[in-house]
DNA sequence: GATCGGTGTATGGTCTGACAATATTTGGTC
DNA sequence: GACCAAATATTGTCAGACCATACACCGATC
């Protein structure tokens, strides 16, 4: 194994083991070497190919299973998701970040979402809001009504198209969990955020981009009223 | 150490370091204990303890350096921007990302900042962004005009005041860098672009958010033909 | 032939001990 | 005081061993 780039030898791994995904053409749901084979094969201890799985692990690319068969060893993956709540969570631990940023970002991936969404967003996703909406209506616990809020506005963004900003989406959904639930205990009701919803909906579906923004600048600025108006 | 949380040892001490982090209310710069401390503390292998360590370098939290003194060991930082760009080429070496989604959502952050930033740019960024665009004027190659390309809308990005978006916008302009290489190339002159860049100078440190917002939008899709205007 | 059950085995997960590489600290010498 | 050599603390790496797990294989039984 070429020592040029990096010096730590899980770096290398790490490389090669990039370098193979590109010119093997994996492909999600392919599976890798097993950890003594891929030792042997670049020369190195397996510790070292297993802080480099740990780093794909991490990044959501592979995910690992013990045992026996087709299931086992490191598969790849595509799970941003993971990866981004972890950043975010840890650097809330850190104080580098602030629940601030996290609600502003997610104001303007909602309002960059409602706006695309509304030029012709496909069945599948207004069908989601649509399950999301009714759900929330019959949900019995702040906790429950989150979770569904979550999936409406998690499906409002995938409607827009963009499976990056979805991930990121994904990711401050998670991080706001808590903060979402609490809201929702302390405002008492949940039909103001409904009929906020039912707008966002309708904008949508049946109304111009610039309605679909200005109703999901409304709502949010209604549940999170710290966030600054674009 | 409780086996409560996550089967796998290394997510344990995972669990425990952030434990400690929280609750010691340690900060970015601060050290964590050796490895071989912590194993000791933990009552689990080293191994398992570098696995943790591993995953905290890749989620940008901490930086290790051998050696010995106060700037050995693993230090918390804080990096969020080397963590997303590899989730980028990751990615897109899987083919779970396209280049268009990563542009939509540079445009998508460009444009919320420099609305965000015309209402009142700290002069630190604006000294940047004037600073970039002399460095562009004097760039002889299209490496040297990119590099001072990515520092001009970094700048931009930053006046807005998130540092989460200042650090996705980061690792997208890593992501896109060969590609502006590559454009810069083909268009062979960069005038149009620099005429765009003063555009949005002025718009932000004199103009109105929508000056701003417009600019924003015209040059980009100037840059990346591709990209769809909201 | 089909089904069930036990055994074998490949795989990741972990620990231990050892040594190498590196950067600072320490102490001795001029 | 300045400089150089040795001690030391730290991460980086390897090798080997063992455990837990989940499937594969094969034989016995119906």
């Amino acid at each position: 194994m070429a020592k040029l780039t990096g010096t730590r030898t899980f770096e290398q791994v790490l490389a090669e083991i990039e370098r193979r995904i590109i010119l093997s053409g994996l492909r999600v749901g392919d599976r890798l070497p097993g950890e003594r084979q891929l030792a042997e094969e670049l020369q190195v201890g397996r510790s070292s190919v297993r802080e480099a799985l740990r780093v794909l692990e991490t990044l959501g690319l592979v995910e690992c299973q013990v045992g026996r068969g087709p299931n086992a060893g490191a598969i790849l993956t595509y799970d941003p998701d993971g990866t981004l709540t972890d950043l975010l969570r840890l650097n809330l631990s850190l104080s580098s970040l602030t629940m601030r940023e996290i609600i502003d970002t997610r104001l303007m991936i909602e309002q960059w979402s409602a706006g695309q969404a509304a030029h012709g967003p496909h069945a599948e996703h207004t069908r989601a809001m649509t399950a999301a909406l009714a759900a929330m209506d019959s949900a019995a616990t702040p906790e429950e009504f989150v979770a569904h809020d979550m999936a409406f506005h998690i499906a409002l963004t995938d409607a827009a198209g963009n499976t990056l900003n979805s991930a990121i989406m994904r990711a401050l959904s998670n991080t706001l969990r808590h903060y979402a639930v609490e809201a929702v205990h302390r405002l008492g009701h949940t039909a103001d955020l409904q009929a906020d919803h039912r707008l966002i909906h309708t904008a949508i579906t049946t109304g111009t981009p610039a309605d679909a923004v200005a109703a999901v600048t409304e709502h949010l600025g209604r549940a999170y009223p710290l966030a600054t108006p674009m």
